[in-house]
DNA sequence: ATCCTTACAGAGACT
DNA sequence: AGTCTCTGTAAGGA
């Protein structure tokens, strides 16, 4: 949320989530009579189901991104898109649907240990990219080039050009900022701005760029369609589960994932949504070493929940079973609808249910069990999100009295076993809300990519990152299966906490932009360390062997020196 | 507490 | 480029 509309509220209310699946069948009702009106008016017959979604695409569509409109490739960027998009059995969209980036098993993994120095900055990548993006079909002139070191070098902020003195600016800069306020930093920032050129185009692999986005853009109609059949779906699960499980009473809902964040790309096949039970007080211990899973007590006091506690630890897997059952059964009255397998380890209750179009695939939509915990972040959250130079301290204490989750989800077999707990019935701890919120808001200034401000390429940025890497899992399912977006996620996260401004990130710099966090992406590959934004000390690539890590950063090289022909 | 209205953001599509 | 449409989110009143 921004300066304008309604004030941001510190905390959402319990009864907030009832409201919405309220709301959701209201809003349907609303839908198909503002349908209706629109079918009306456009002499359009059919039902909303069967609504022809070829219709939007025979209209021309004008790119609405800045470089398309403005480029003298504009012409020719359209003319194809309108061709792909008139074209069902498009292939260039097509690669993108059955990659389903998000099963990260490794995000579970423990960081071994994760050596004292710079571990959120990746190591120096310049080498790489500024050689290899030279070569004509990726034309970063070496003016340009060295304009760019420049101006990163001047920023201090890139986990590439960092030598070993201008880190250490820069560290001192972050922790001076205990003492300094987000104010001043952004004063120097509006300083060193000045200083700075602003941005270095790159119209050829800008044009290859817009055009990529847009295909990735998801269609209205498909929206819709998948609005129709997946809220229904949700409220219904919900009202069930609510009704039917007496330690749901006080169930909320959460939508979470790249749909609900406005970052989901080709089509809306996938949904998430977290069932949260809120707890009052627990009692929590780290499991493991990477600080990233729990064991979750109740507090003294009556809880329907209590007849989960074992050990003074509520089995994540007993409460899972029950929850699953349950939804099983509401499943059954859920035409088009089935549960899909159990897999080892995971959160999730997936469901599959219609297809938005002939094309897409089937819709799945996650339903996770979770905690929702209302006490101060763990420990191990300390040292991670530093998020001050970026949207500020004021934001940063917010976000920080806001409650966490916990997900069910262990890794490996579940029997693996720390002080006489059994993973399997352990807890990850969960920040979906706050990444939402911070994908939402997102600039350093108020007014960040609304109308009245100014527009940044921070998400498309992450689109393309997201898109380029199911590509490239697609290509080799085998070598990158253990990469998923939430990698690509994280590195943008990092990213916006090196480069701070909005000015980093102008959407007409969208090349450049792109190009740097994929040099970010591969600095952290060929460390091998990702550390999670939220916690440090854990390593999102750990437990990936290192030459399926070396090979992804070989075919993001190649992607850089040939220009993205994995998107043409 | 629940329902309903209102307002706004974000994004795609239309003119 | 400006405007409209639709979905999702949230506040607040009845």
């Amino acid at each position: 949320m921004t300066g304008r509309g309604r004030p941001r509220k510190a905390e959402k209310t319990n009864g907030a989530e009832s409201k919405t699946t309220q709301e959701e069948m209201k809003k349907a009702v609303t839908r198909s009579r503002r349908k209706n009106v629109t079918e009306e008016k456009h002499d359009d017959t059919a039902k909303p189901k069967e609504m022809d979604q070829t219709k939007a695409n025979h209209t021309p569509a004008k790119p609405s991104v800045p470089g398309a409109r403005r480029g003298k490739t504009t012409k020719h960027t359209t003319e194809e898109l309108n061709k792909q998009q008139r074209t069902p059995s498009d292939d260039t969209r097509g690669p993108v649907k059955g990659t389903k980036a998000k099963t990260c098993s490794d995000r579970a993994k423990s960081a071994e240990e994760i050596k004292g120095e710079q571990q959120e900055t990746p190591k120096d990548t310049t080498e790489v990219s500024v050689e290899t993006t030279k070569p004509r079909k990726c034309p970063l002139n070496s003016k340009s080039t060295k304009h760019f070191e420049e101006t990163m070098t001047t920023q201090s902020e890139t986990p590439n050009s960092i030598t070993q003195e201008s880190f250490k600016i820069t560290d001192s800069k972050a922790h001076n900022g205990k003492a300094k306020s987000a104010e001043k930093f952004r004063e120097e920032a509006m300083k060193d701005q000045q200083e700075t050129p602003k941005h270095t185009t790159n119209p050829e692999i800008d044009s290859i760029l817009y055009t990529t986005l847009e295909k990735l853009k998801i269609r209205k109609n498909d929206k819709a369609n998948a609005s129709e059949i997946i809220n229904p779906a949700k409220k219904k699960i919900f009202d069930h589960v609510k009704q039917n499980i007496e330690w749901f009473k006080e169930v909320e809902s959460v939508p979470t994932g790249s749909y609900y964040e406005n970052l989901k790309i080709s089509d809306p096949d996938e949904f998430d949504i977290m069932l949260a039970i809120p707890l009052e007080r627990v009692n929590i211990r780290s499991f493991g070493e990477d600080g990233a899973y729990f064991s979750v007590g109740l507090k003294r006091g009556n809880s329907p929940l209590k007849k989960f506690q074992e050990n003074e630890t509520l089995s994540a897997s007993k409460m899972l079973s029950e929850f699953r059952e349950e939804v099983k059964k509401c499943v059954k009255e859920l035409p088009g609808w089935q549960m899909a397998k159990m897999k080892q380890g995971c959160p999730a209750v997936t469901l599959t249910g219609p297809r938005v179009n002939a094309d897409s695939e089937p819709i799945s939509l996650d339903v996770v069990l979770c905690l929702k915990v209302k006490s101060s972040w763990p420990e191990f959250t300390h040292d991670g999100f530093q998020i001050q130079r970026w949207l500020g301290t004021k934001v940063m204490q917010e976000y920080k009295r806001k409650p966490y989750y916990f997900v069910a989800k262990h890794e490996g077999d579940g029997e693996d076993e720390h002080d006489g707990i059994k993973a399997k019935d352990v807890w990850r701890i969960s920040f979906s809300h706050i990444e939402k919120d911070i994908m939402r808001n997102h600039g350093s200034e108020k007014t960040c990519c609304e109308r009245e401000g100014k527009r940044c390429c921070r998400k498309d940025c992450l689109k393309l990152l997201k898109h380029l890497l199911s590509l490239l899992k697609e290509k080799k399912p085998r070598l990158f299966s253990k990469f998923c977006s939430y990698h690509a996620k994280t590195t943008l996260l990092h990213a916006c906490c090196l480069r701070v401004r909005d000015s980093d990130w102008e959407a007409e710099s969208l090349s450049r932009c792109f190009i740097q966090l994929l040099q970010d992406f591969l600095g952290y590959l060929e460390k091998g360390v990702l550390p999670n934004f939220f916690i440090k000390r854990q390593n999102l690539l750990a437990g990936i062997e290192q030459k399926n890590y070396k090979k992804l950063a070989c075919c993001i090289k190649e992607e850089l020196e040939k220009g993205f022909p994995i998107f043409m």
